[in-house]
DNA sequence: GCAATAAGATTACAGGTGTAATCTAAAACT
DNA sequence: AGTTTTAGATTACACCTGTAATCTTATTGC
């Protein structure tokens, strides 16, 4: 049951994500640079609430959309369903792919190490209130 | 002009990355576990000759497979595309997602700082304090 | 009140994808 | 050589996606 939201939906949600509720039109406004008719970036939004991705509030005669699902939530999903399609599930060479193939910036690098310290230091609370491993992660 | 390979035609590939030659029989018998009919596998072998991603020579009456393209480059395209499409070129935040979401393994966790090791030793050339990471890549 | 607007709903349509079945031609068997 | 097998080629078909145009209906401007 992973949520299919294609491409350009998914730009569609971007929008949302960054501020709700937004009108259509305010949408179409948004993703100008997208060069997407008024049309196109409506039945987006219809497939979008079809889909139960996107919820709307009437406002008068037009419809104000807000995003149904976390942002921090789809790209949990996006990220789980990348690593097992594109990694089969290889955690290891899926960072080792971005971080020497992306070159990253000091910054990024910074980033990172403080992620990995807090990672670090957060080791107790990491597994499951149970003591199980909370994941299958595996390593070949 | 980024190569599209679907879901399904991605396992063939994997299967072909793998062990290469391979006669479209073999194939089959690599992918039980998807439980496709050889009509299908043959289908997406077909398909994948016509990208271009995949190439072949003759053995008689069959043809043995082979990849067409290197498994690192079409990983790191991947990679790329889901980086910018769902994560809007924000490094740093699908890093995030990924080590926060993931609970990484003492072994992967290690594995990473490993990387960040060697890729602190060549440092020299990156450089964006702004917080905008300056997107440029690629220098193969 | 009635026509012009305009918002959302419905329909369209081609190309990709999952999932094969059928067609064709050549090799293998008898 | 004729028939059977079988490999790849072609065709099928429904659903998803990108990309709208048209339809319907409520609202707004006379």
């Amino acid at each position: 049951m992973t949520i299919r939201v294609s491409e350009a939906e998914k730009s569609v949600m971007d929008v949302l994500w960054q501020e709700s509720p937004l009108s259509s039109l305010e949408v179409v406004e948004k993703l100008q640079s997208q060069d997407w008719s008024e049309k196109t970036v409506k039945t987006f939004l219809n497939r979008l609430v079809k889909k139960g991705v996107v919820s709307f509030q009437k406002d008068g005669r037009r419809y104000l959309y807000s995003p149904a699902i976390e942002r921090d939530e789809f790209l949990a999903d996006e990220s789980e369903g990348f690593l097992e399609k594109v990694f089969k599930g290889n955690m290891k060479e899926l960072l080792a792919t971005f971080v020497e193939n992306k070159q990253l910036s000091t910054d990024e690098l910074d980033y990172l190490k403080s992620l990995l310290n807090d990672s670090d230091s957060d080791e107790s609370t990491k597994s499951s209130k149970d003591g199980r491993p909370a994941k299958e992660l595996k390593d070949d």
